[in-house]
DNA sequence: ATTGATTAGTTACAAGTGAAACGATTATAG
DNA sequence: CTATAATCGTTTCACTTGTAACTAATCAAT
């Protein structure tokens, strides 16, 4: 019975997974070569580029990085002279984060060229299709946040 | 100017990145806490299953894993008795690599579990959207394999 | 106020990873 | 043939990563 056997080009998160790293790849490539920034210090700068102030945990929330990871890249950022941390007022635990001047500026040249990247992968599909893939997206990211993991008995 | 910023949330390659990374999470925690098997001895495993005989560099190709990471994978599975090894007839650098009647047990314990699992995943699609689903992603891989890196100025 | 629990973030250690160098074998060119 | 190049797979080394333990600060309850 074919149902006992799984044909890993054609499983779902297989197929997602070699697509998202090739991605990855190819734009971490770019950004690295040009800045040596990692995956992680490129995600910490891109969202304290659009929200300055924010705590280490809030980076975490918001990249998907856990906190450690978080604490890496924001001391590699701080050690390079792109990001700078101060004490929070009212909780001396918390440390408020932004890019400096010389941050942003790095910042300003990676994420336009990122996005035209974005825009001639997309450009595969037309506007309907786009549409149609943002929703699948969602629906399976709200499913797979939902779903049980599998449970091999 | 908008064009400017980036918004993590909205990035369609950090999207799938974190889409594929909770599935593979998911799905590796199940196989690893049943067997101890890792991700890439999984994907070993998932192509012997299929194809008895390849060689490393064989299964490096199907599994989008680099040669090193098969060594090793396959090293471990050996070691543990859930596959062999023998030398290519003609070609002594050449392996031939399958599973033993314990690989092969073990997989037939966890394609199931893993088919089971991406079918509820796509059960928060209806047939047509799994349809599209599927046609969108091989527009994207090869979108993605044919595409330019992107270019920091 | 004092104790215990919680939270923020860092550090330490073990395991995993990729790039490059390597030994062994086979293919190619003269 | 012989020498050189190419291929298969492993090993090595430096680096990254994840888990757990840790410090420091704050909160909650008495």
């Amino acid at each position: 019975m074919s149902d006992e056997k799984l044909v890993l080009e054609k499983f779902l998160p297989y197929r997602l997974s070699v697509l998202s790293n090739r991605l990855s790849a190819a734009i971490a490539e770019a950004y690295s070569s040009r800045f040596g920034l990692s995956i992680p210090e490129w995600r910490v700068m891109a969202v304290l580029a659009l929200e300055p102030g924010l705590s280490a945990a809030e980076v975490a929330d918001r990249t998907a990085m856990d906190k450690v990871a978080v604490s890496r890249a924001v001391g590699r950022l701080i050690s390079t002279g792109r990001a700078q941390r101060e004490v929070a007022a009212g909780d001396r635990r918390r440390s408020m984060l932004q890019l400096t001047p010389e941050g942003r500026h790095i910042y300003r040249r990676i994420a336009p060229a990122l996005r035209r990247y974005e825009t001639e992968l997309l450009a595969a599909l037309d506007l309907r299709d786009r549409q149609l893939l943002e929703s699948l997206l969602r629906r399976l990211e709200s499913r797979a946040a939902a779903l049980q993991p599998p449970r091999i008995e």
